[in-house]
DNA sequence: GCCGTTTTCGGCCCGACTGTTTTCAGTCG
């Protein structure tokens, strides 16, 4: 783990702690303010103290406690407070309905410490004889507890998006002519990398149908339980243990709300201070200024209202996307109203018509240069049926030019790894041959000879030039015995003349395996060096890089990246929007990603370096 | 504990919902 997120889990406790303790909320929020700033950090908090610079919302005292835990690995004034409660009753923090009052309470009363504790103390009925606690609240401690041991994972993003489709489909399809908006909000939106619950919003043309779209959602077949039910608001229990909740919101308020609860809760706090400041308020039904709405109905118009240009959702974490919006409008939306009496949204929509038309415009604005769904022209990394894949090459051909793809890459694993039928290099040959004589057949090439080659132990590759030599595209990748030098593996890996790409380069699996120890700035600067592009592994469970991992290497070394599925099937390739939504997340321009090359470029690019 | 173009003190985002102590504290998003 880093010292990022060690110095992040520690101040997150800290203020669990004080909470406990009822000490000053400003006092207690200050340090969640700070644990969620390391947390987010893009650069490591080691450069950062060394180089004087200065984070918002870590002030003099705060810097002093991260000094002292970089120099001793500990910091006293914790230790001694963390010895106050034991630790196993920081677990009770996680049961949704449970705050620190009440944990304070359980603890002080009723010494429950832990969540088997607490089990043993409603089954005994000990609960209702403490002061405030009722049937009802006991009841909802209860469920509390099911919701947290059912979900206590957060779902990859390609679920929830999988989820929150369904729903929306299902919706949109069963009320045609009730139902006038409706999209996802949250975490989901932002395309984070996991997501806790989904958040459903919707518009309904008259408030009388909002019974008729609480009872469809609640008799969707994925639905196990209704775990709340009111007027604004449904919340249900997934089959797979998902909780969802959709909100039916009115028409006025949809932007409002559509801003207010995509989040995240950072960016919508820097937001609201950007209002005080300008003498507006904004919550989720609108902006408003004295007392009357000014924006609410359009998501975009609230932001120019405020004198921003609409940030892509993929960026709202408050990491520097307030200021660029600011500089954004000042450049490009203010000129439009100087010249011309047009309405901020008028001007916007002139302003997006010239991006679609100019390109060179498009990559003066940072927030239209982010890589698009509709940039991609291929994916490099698919897995046939010659190694672990389970399509013939004719179906992955197929499927490819269906996708809309320009070009496919064939890459099938290489000798050593046995488990996943790793080819002999005559297999490789055949497999060339065959692709060849299809590509001959069609009449142009779509599909790449390529191969995901396994690093070895010491860093040199699973096949000899004779075989690298025939590639298109040559993809280097660590898949077993983890606790090697990896750094080294890697530079060597990077430094071979026929590697073009480092496949999922961390090595992490959500939820399951934490990526493996790597020294990132020497990986990041040969790979900018040598002209091998990073892949953004867009499968599910991976999504590596990931979007802070990739920011880092775009932003400090001017890397190259390729957004690859790693398909077995060939109905994963849906999975690249996953990994369009990580670069997006990370600032990746177009030009960054050498899957929005057409063949020719590619080509170009991956034979600059032999 | 942080922060500052009114401020080095006195603010700190805001509203909804719940349950219960019936006027408000606790929790959530």
């Amino acid at each position: 783990m880093s010292k990022n997120l060690e110095l992040a889990k520690i101040f997150y406790r800290w203020a669990d702690i004080l909470d406990l303790k009822g000490d000053n909320p400003f006092h207690i929020r200050a340090y969640r303010q700070a644990a969620k700033v390391l947390e987010d950090l893009k650069e490591d908090i080691e450069d950062v103290i060394k180089n004087n610079k200065k984070l918002p919302g870590i002030g003099a005292s705060l810097r002093k406690k991260i000094i002292e835990y970089l120099e001793t690995g500990k910091i006293k004034d914790f230790e001694k407070l963390k010895e106050e409660f034991p630790p196993s009753l920081f677990e009770l923090f996680e049961i949704p309905g449970l705050g620190p009052k009440t944990i304070k309470l359980l603890y002080e009363r009723l010494n429950i410490k832990s969540i088997d504790d607490l089990e043993q103390a409603i089954k005994e009925g000990k609960l209702l004889r403490l002061p405030s606690f009722g049937l009802k609240k006991v009841e909802k401690i209860k469920k509390g507890l099911e919701i947290y041991k059912i979900s206590r994972d957060k779902i990859p993003l390609g679920f929830a998006l999988q989820i929150a489709n369904f729903i929306i489909g299902s919706l949109k399809r069963n009320l045609k002519d009730v139902i006038t908006n409706i999209s996802y909000a949250g975490s989901t939106r932002r395309m984070k990398e996991t997501v806790g619950d989904i958040d459903i919003l919707v518009t309904v043309k008259n408030k009388k149908f909002v019974d008729k779209v609480n009872e469809e959602f609640k008799n969707l077949e994925i639905v196990k339980e209704v775990l709340w039910e009111g007027p604004t608001r449904t919340s249900i229990l997934t089959k797979d243990g998902v909780q969802v909740d959709l909100r039916i919101i009115e028409k006025k308020s949809w932007g409002a709300a559509l801003q207010y609860f995509t989040g995240s809760k950072a960016h919508n706090i820097a937001l609201r201070k950007i209002c005080l400041e300008k003498g507006y308020k904004l919550n989720e039904y609108g902006l408003y200024k004295d007392d009357k709405v000014v924006a609410s109905e359009n998501e975009e118009e609230i932001y120019l209202t405020l004198g921003l240009y609409p940030p892509p959702p993929e960026l709202r974490e408050n990491l520097g996307e307030l200021t660029e919006a600011k500089k954004i409008f000042e450049k490009y939306i203010q000129p439009i109203l100087n010249k011309e009496k047009l309405s901020l949204l008028d001007a916007y929509k002139l302003l997006k018509e010239s991006i679609k038309s100019d390109e060179n415009l498009r990559k003066k604005i940072s927030f239209e240069n982010l890589v698009t769904l509709k940039d991609i022209k291929g994916d490099l990394h698919v897995h046939s049926k010659y190694s672990d894949g389970a399509n013939t090459l004719e179906e992955i051909l197929k499927a490819a030019l269906d996708f809309g793809y320009e070009y496919i890459g064939i890459a099938d694993h290489s000798k050593s790894l046995k488990v996943a039928n790793g080819l002999s290099e005559e297999e490789v040959k055949k497999r060339n041959y065959e692709i060849d004589k299809i590509n001959e057949k069609i009449g142009k090439k779509v599909l790449l000879k390529v191969m995901e080659v396994d690093i070895l132990p010491d860093g040199s590759l699973d096949y000899d030039e004779d075989i690298l030599k025939d590639l298109d595209i040559v993809i280097a990748a660590i898949h077993s015995r983890f606790n090697q030098d990896n750094t080294e593996r890697l530079l060597r890996a990077i430094e071979n003349k026929y590697v073009n790409i480092i496949a999922h380069p961390s090595g992490r699996i959500i939820n399951q395996r934490p990526s493996y120890d790597v020294d990132w700035d020497k990986v990041f600067k040969a790979a900018s060096e040598n002209n091998v592009a990073l892949e953004i592994n867009a499968y599910f469970n991976r999504l590596d890089l990931n979007d802070t991992l990739a920011y880092k290497a775009y932003k400090e070394y001017n890397c190259k990246f390729a957004i690859n599925t790693d398909s077995h099937f060939i109905d994963q390739f849906w999975m690249v929007i996953l990994g369009v939504g990580q670069a997006r997340r990370a600032w990746l321009p177009k030009e960054s990603i050498i899957t929005t090359y057409n063949l020719p470029e590619l080509l170009k690019w991956a034979q600059l370096k032999r």
